[in-house]
This record gives C-alpha cells, structure tokens and sequence, in this order.
DNA sequence: AAGGTTCTCAACCGCAGACAT
DNA sequence: AATGTCTGCGGTTGAGAACCT
C-alpha cells in the first residue's frame, strides 16, 4: 500500500502501513508525554506521519483498551439495533460498545451485515430478512455469524429460539426472538 | 499445485465543524 | 468577520489473506 510520498508540507511524510518501531515509538511517547495535539505530537515523536495518521493509528489500533475482532452476537444485535435508530452514525455506534472502534463496526457492518441485506434484496423470501414491521419503526431479523462449530453450538445455547441452517455459516432467527430471549 | 476470485480490514481522502488568531 | 489550523467523521481504496475451481 506504499503510496507516493506527499511533499506538500516541505518535509517527506510518509503513508501506508506503520512499521514496528513507528508503533514502538507512538506509543512510547504517549505513555511519556500523554495525547496532546496530533500534529505536534507527531513532530516531537520525530515520526514522518501526519497527526491524522498518528491518530487514527492510535485509536484504532495501539490504544491499550481496544477489542478486535471476534464480534459476539451481543455485539452484533446491538450494532444493529443501533443502526436502524442512527444509520451511518458509527462513531455514535461505537461509543455503545466498549473497545470497539468506529472503523472497524464500520468494516463489520459493510463486509458482514450490508451483505445479507444485499441478498436478502436478491433472494427475497429466504430465511435472513429486514422488515418493516407497523408496530414499530424498523424491526431487524437477526443475522449472526457463527465462524466455528463452537460458537455455533454457543450461539444454539444462547438463542434457544434460533432456527439454524444445517452445515451453514450463518445462523437466522426472528430479532424479536432474540430481543426477548436475551435481553428482555 | 496453480491461478483466479472474493473477502477483510488498515489506512487514506475529503469534508465539515470547532476553535484560535 | 475572515482566515487558518486541528480534529473527528464517514466513505473509499487496495494489499494481503482466504477461499474456490
């Protein structure tokens, strides 16, 4: 991802993928000195990177307190729930899940959830679905995915009402099921 | 095993708003 | 009031990984 350097500052500013010891000396000097203004931070850290990159890299990524990967279905029901009350709002989103970071809900809800809505909208009537229901404004069927026999047998046990695809990847069930089963 | 395709996610870009001068 | 700087946000990109044929 080495793009061409952009030297519009005066000075080489480096983009793409940090380094080790970029990381290294990001978070060194932030454990030393605390979040101060990016830009600054970034000159005094001696790092070739904009303030915007050291911010992103550091809430995204080095921040001690962020969770990736391994979303739970508790997770995901909430992302979506919060969805339909706020649409594209995820850095709103993200402050209801602790760790989580805006941009990787975001990657979630595009490479996860946006493609069963995109097939459900092609296969109209199979298990996974949105509706609209009139008791209430948005109701969201439930999609969860279940990425190993484990969590798919722990996903049966926490959603008894869960109706699972045999030999699929993705377990379907009615969001109200859901709602009610475990939250409720 | 190899080549092609799809998926994931880190990082970038552009814009808007807040704040300082 | 005008201008500049910084931050935060949402959309997008593209490299590498994973999967498929």
């Amino acid at each position: 991802m080495e793009k061409k350097p952009c030297n519009s500052l005066g000075n080489e500013v480096r983009k793409g993928p940090w380094t080790m010891e970029e990381d290294f000396i990001l978070i060194n000097h932030i454990a030393n000195h605390g979040e101060s203004v990016w830009n600054s931070l970034a000159r005094a850290a001696g790092l070739k990177r904009t303030g915007k990159s050291c911010r992103l890299r550091w809430l995204n990524y080095l921040r001690p307190d962020v969770r990736r990967g391994n979303i739970t279905p508790e997770e995901q029901l909430l992302i979506m729930e919060l969805h339909a009350k706020w649409g594209n709002k995820w850095s709103k989103i993200a402050k209801h899940l602790p760790g989580r970071t805006d941009n990787e809900i975001k990657n979630y809800w595009r490479t996860r959830i946006q493609k069963y809505i995109k097939q459900e909208e092609t296969f109209a009537g199979q298990s996974c679905e949105i509706k609209e229901h009139a008791s209430t404004s948005l109701q969201v069927s439930g999609m969860i995915d279940t990425y190993s026999p484990q969590s798919y047998q722990e996903t049966l046990e926490t959603f008894p009402g869960a109706t699972l695809a045999p030999q699929s990847t993705q377990a379907c069930w009615s969001f109200e099921d859901v709602w009610s089963t475990h939250f409720a």
